[in-house]
DNA sequence: TATTGTTATACTCTATAACTATA
DNA sequence: TATAGTTATAGAGTATAACAATA
């Protein structure tokens, strides 16, 4: 036998289950207002990082977003390819490089922000001013 | 040039980052605590659903939990060959299996609830009681 | 020796198309 | 004609190993 109504009411108890679907579903209408763009959450935090921190090196990248360097490769190259970014060698670390957004790319993300900031208040319509800082808040608590 | 500090500052007023960001750190603790169990955090959340909804079907499962039917039929079939659920035709439905749980899969449950909900005090450590509540019911207004 | 970036590659997760049996 | 479950398979995402260049 089937069951009239699916008691999920358990599962709703756990912080990582309620946590994981409002980022899926978060990242579901990110994806899909950032299409205009081309830009995938991740891409658009990869971006992101370059804009307000000009030089930074593909380390600095993953360490700070928990991408693994080989899956980092793909992503700067395509951004470089379509024009948004530049690498350059870092100029004390011959090993790293470093990477800066050009004109393109910035004004791309001068745009893209706006979007962003659109979704926030569209994601969150649910919640006061003051509720949506306090989730910031309370999940920063749990990963940093 | 690198830079000295990664400035994050300006992801972390986003919902997304945030959400995401703690999902994963929280689905990171859960797989190595649940590894005893060998149930990944969706493989718990279909148990879960099965032990509280003794003959939920696959294609609630399905809806319950946001999964694709043609991604369902491992899972299910690896829980039924671990010896942990029984798939039975359903009664009025032809087409329909109904799932429950025998004994082994019980017993196995109520010890992975428990291992979870040590998890939830573990996770939630930075946070008051209160805090924990009020993190639960802003998530489910996003997701809800 | 250790680290940065890279290539190659494997593994997992998720998605689509098409089939069967039942409704 | 539509739905539940299934199979086969493709694509995306994520992981490890090994290498060249540089520290």
């Amino acid at each position: 036998m089937s069951v009239d109504r699916v008691d999920t009411s358990y599962l709703e108890t756990l912080v990582g289950y309620n946590a994981r679907r409002a980022a899926l579903t978060i990242i579901e209408m990110f994806l899909q207002r950032m299409a205009v763009f081309q830009l995938r959450s991740v891409d658009f935090s990869v971006m992101s990082l370059i804009v307000h921190n000009p030089g930074i090196t593909s380390r600095q990248l993953c360490t700070s977003l928990g991408i693994r360097p080989p899956n980092l490769v793909g992503m700067v190259s395509s951004l470089e390819q379509r024009g948004l970014i530049l690498r350059q060698r870092h100029a004390k670390d011959g090993r790293a490089m470093s990477l800066y957004t050009n004109e393109a790319g910035a004004a791309l993300m001068q745009e893209a922000e706006k979007v962003a900031l659109e979704l926030e208040t569209d994601q969150t319509r649910q919640l006061t001013p003051t509720e949506r800082k306090t989730l910031m808040r309370l999940l920063q608590k749990i990963y940093l």
